[in-house]
DNA sequence: TTAATAGTGTCTCTGAGACAGTATATA
DNA sequence: TATATACTGTCTCAGAGACACTATTAA
């Protein structure tokens, strides 16, 4: 017997909820999708479980993350960072022959550029799920989820990843809407401005959007060259970089 | 050729700083140490390295890294989280003929307890350091240490673990002093005994120190049934028991 | 009484949030 | 002009920190 490495990956993206029509209803916030993969062997055999795969011997484990993000998504990470790693001895059910270590990752995309559609873009056995509307899942990745909405919900809080949600480009109300959804509750337009503004997270374009029946919003776009509020292991700028880690990067 | 999982552990201890006599003498503070390992054949052979070892098929991760605390130190960690998972291509040297994934928890121990001989516990090939004077350390365990040191400042500050340094009962100035010393600056007792109060990190035990030379300090203990601030991903109460995570913590 | 530390009271400053008010586009 | 949203001003409140002050023990 053998332990066996792997890398799975909690990828989010937001969805408006009534995916009708008007957005004229009393305002409902987007919600929090992620894409799951149905298994086609044992164990767990038929049921939904996140995508992932064994670590490739030649392969970075971030880059495994982001490979296994495109293989489902078709995307690349705008936001791409460790989660934990999972190990426990109970992981897989009595009686099965195996020992799996899992780094999981966790990821935000642009939800502008997501396919939704059942028809996905790599197969059927690809769909997206609602966070409040989850399937039966296999092994432990119920937990894995739970945690890693935590570690999104914290995150937005205190850093600036929200934006990794949207494009190159966006309104201040688009941004809020993005802390709205993840956060599950309403915002103050005008401290949300001055929070944001405060901590040089975003740079106004100079554009405005056109096209609107009223006051016409400034376009803003997100600021790289400031400081990141919390670090990896390594200190990287942007982790959405699959740059290989310098190993003394400032001190 | 095939992935190796490993686990590390980084232990954390206070040492007082001038080890000769008399704390008389302007108060310096404690210091932090850590013991390291001399690896015994290549790579980086005769080099220090962090305490730890392959991961047993039939062992917990968090399992192995107190196993490898207690051969170390002879001790059972007060405090045991899980710091990372590193994995890159770059670990070990060029035209090293391995690839090892280590994933690296991080420990505090009972500075009381700690053998601080060089004659140490187990061989001499273990041996403790000030991390503001480490050797030239093996594979990238220099960053792997800053990125620990990292997490504990962090969390000593809005989390309550700093009395995973001390013994079961210790006074507010005790407490403080560990504060004091992991964050590298005086804090004002005043201050410092609101906030924790108002945590309620700890509770008196209605005792006090006796045979000093001026006002008696009360003694506290840890206060095991109040919510922690941090949790992991499966909510566990105390991250030094050793307990098997259940599925469904709360929710 | 003096010395030394334990422990309390209170002022100030800063940042978060509530919310009123002003600006600017289209219809 | 009405209206809808962008954006600004300002008040209040809570927590962090500075620091003066009181309490209690032994020498």
């Amino acid at each position: 017997m053998q332990i066996t490495l792997a890398v799975s990956t909690v990828i989010f993206a937001l969805r408006p909820t009534s995916a009708g029509a008007d957005p004229e209803s009393g305002a409902p916030l987007p919600a929090l999708w992620l894409p799951l993969v149905r298994r086609i062997r044992p164990p767990y055999e038929g049921q939904w479980a996140l995508p992932g795969g064994p670590l490739g011997i030649d392969e970075d484990l971030e880059a495994a993350a982001a490979r296994t993000l495109g293989a489902t998504t078709a995307l690349a990470p705008n936001y791409l960072e460790q989660l934990y790693a999972f190990g426990t001895l109970d992981r897989s059910p009595d009686g099965a022959n195996d020992r799996v270590v899992s780094v999981v990752y966790w990821a935000l995309v642009n939800s502008d550029e997501v396919v939704h559609s059942d028809r996905n873009t790599s197969t059927e056995n690809v769909r997206w799920f609602s966070v409040d509307d989850l399937p039966d899942l296999a092994f432990d990745h119920d937990v894995i989820i739970e945690y890693a909405l935590w570690r999104l919900r914290n995150k937005v809080e205190y850093s600036r990843i929200a934006h990794a949600f949207l494009g190159d480009t966006f309104t201040l109300a688009e941004l809020r809407e993005v802390h709205e959804s993840v956060l599950g509750r309403t915002l103050d337009p005008a401290n949300f401005r001055r929070q944001i503004e405060s901590t040089n997270a975003i740079v106004p374009t100079g554009k405005r959007v056109t096209g609107t029946s009223y006051r016409p919003p400034k376009l803003y776009r997100y600021n790289n060259s400031a400081e990141p509020v919390d670090r990896g292991p390594l200190g990287r700028t942007d982790p959405a970089e699959p740059a290989s880690p310098s190993r003394k990067p400032t001190a």
